[in-house]
DNA sequence: CTGAAAGCGCTTACAG
DNA sequence: CTGAAAGCGCTTACAG
């Protein structure tokens, strides 16, 4: 900057207000400093700027990789929501720290906050952190989690309408004419525990006389839904002709279950998904599913956290659901 | 840090060396400051650390979005990949800065290396991002890509024996007797030519005589596959009875559209992917595949960054590939 | 082993 | 509209 200043000949802080837009420099002033600057390649140097400023303009992502199988995320839909947050994020100047798959405990995200490397965070999934979350949010920390909300809410919580989207497929199975409906996932998660909620609630308004079951899935993977699908079945004394899935990739991997014990999906049983994941239309059968607006929430996400840090005042909130009518 | 020189009854460089590890300080001084800093919740300041230190300590990761439909990432396979460096970089005490989607001309990104906010660069996929790539890394920026070697080693490539993959991929078609084979993918990828060229060469070292043909790919959904293929086969004027798509996603929109217009896989027609994404295993059939080990490949990214970062040389290198046989 | 001094590259009152 | 001065929070020679 001091050789720009020289060349441009004017001072340091001219220079500083010229590059950041102040409107205190004369316009031939501020012209004449950009011209020098592009000349010579300069750029203002980040880590300066972060230690003047109170903003370092740096969002910390993490994602819930605890849930899933070795690290492999399988399931696309997180991926998608990270890909909505960069762009949100990237829209808004910030820059995007992901985190290690295994910082998980308070004081690694308390020490980002500390010493400066961040403004505040996103969390992709509450997964089984939720006890984390709560003490990170206790102290203070600006962030905004994808999940669903708790009892009180300690932290701005952003997510999709579980029950609701609960409700739509329970409504869908039981227009099918489906009676003994089982609901797969973990419902230790809170966002699946509403999405079991929502089913359960459609089936006591529909005046019909429902049975209805659990499938207990002890992580996120494409894998492990297959296995516990494979011995679920073989163990239970009837199968059931609706499926409610928490998930696409459960769906798909409970399809796959289905078909191998000989049931035929759909004539002998309805399963409904949920992410609406690319692919999910161009399964065999195509999956029935619950969509919600993923780049939207990536977006929202952003500007919540922004007021947040800004020190406003912001709310949970809860992105729209939608029934997507495909063969299954 | 001041305030914690007081309490420890110290000064500041004393601190300094003592939160750093320094051997330059007694060991019960030590003592003394650490458990001052931590009983007031002391982190130092990374930004003016930063700013005192040649190095960041941050790596910037560039996802290839743009291959991909509406920046929807459809291929897990990359977000293995982000997984795999993620945990690398974390074990090398470096931040991973996620460019936002939309970065992709070379003048962001030697922003970024000039404003000091980076010291190095993973690019996941080349995908069509080869001149700026190429005109990126004629700037000297330390660089490692994900892809396939090009003519002139301009930079550090890492990526999957695509050669090799596609003799696997080959060989075993011809096993199977499989007398037509179709590659599918868009060869003006450098890693997707080299998986063809692997096949036909495997085809031509066979013996016996092979047909073949070639479907264009314009991106690496799952949607634009099963569309491509579906105009592909009814403009055909006859059907392959193998197939080797450059990815497990695409190879299940070619099992969906062949089954749609009546071909039985594996009866009728013999396919092969690559990757081995979660889930393959599980589609239904079983998807025939080629695995690398894609968690050494984030590790070896890594490594190989570090050290041009250090100023030593290193090479491109290849990820050894393997022939998964399922059911296709 | 420890401390006083200088400086990394900015920006922000302050004065004009 | 512009510049001289101070300071953000560290670390690194330098001297002892």
């Amino acid at each position: 900057m001091d050789e720009v200043a020289i060349l441009a000949k004017v001072s340091k802080p001219t220079v500083s207000r010229a590059l950041s837009g102040s409107p205190l420099v004369n316009a031939k002033t501020r012209e004449r400093v950009l011209a020098v600057a592009r000349e010579h390649g300069y750029a203002v140097n980040r880590n300066a700027q972060k230690l003047r400023h109170k903003r370092t303009n740096t969002i910390a992502v993490s994602i819930d990789f605890l849930s899933h199988r070795q690290n492999h995320v399988s399931d696309p839909f997180v991926f998608e929501l990270l890909a909505g947050v960069s762009e949100a994020l990237g829209n808004q100047n910030q820059d995007l720290l992901l985190t290690a798959p295994n910082h998980n405990d308070p004081d690694v995200f308390q020490q980002m906050l500390l010493s400066r490397g961040v403004d505040g965070f996103i969390f992709l999934g509450q997964g089984h952190r939720e006890d984390m979350l709560d003490k990170f949010s206790a102290l203070g920390a600006p962030m905004v989690v994808w999940g669903a909300k708790r009892k009180k809410e300690a932290y701005c919580v952003i997510g999709s309408d579980n029950v609701r989207g609960g409700e739509l497929a329970g409504q869908y199975l039981i227009e099918k004419g489906r009676r003994n409906i089982l609901f797969v996932g973990d419902p230790s998660h809170n966002e699946i525990y509403w999405r079991m909620k929502g089913l359960k609630s459609s089936a006591e308004n529909s005046g019909s006389s429902i049975h209805f079951s659990e499938m207990q899935l002890s992580n996120f993977s494409y894998e492990s839904a297959y296995e516990s699908a494979i011995s679920y079945f073989s163990e239970a004394e009837s199968l059931p002709d609706g499926v409610f899935a928490y998930s696409d990739t459960a769906a798909m991997a409970i399809i796959h279950a289905l078909k191998k014990l000989g049931r035929r999906v759909p004539e002998d049983v309805s399963v409904v998904g949920y992410n609406d994941i690319p692919g999910s239309g161009f399964f065999s059968p195509a999956i029935t599913t619950i969509r919600q607006e993923t780049f939207l929430a990536g977006e929202l996400m952003v500007s919540k956290l922004m007021k947040i840090i800004d020190g406003k005042k912001t709310k949970s909130e809860t992105i729209k659901t939608e029934l997507i009518i495909r063969d299954t």
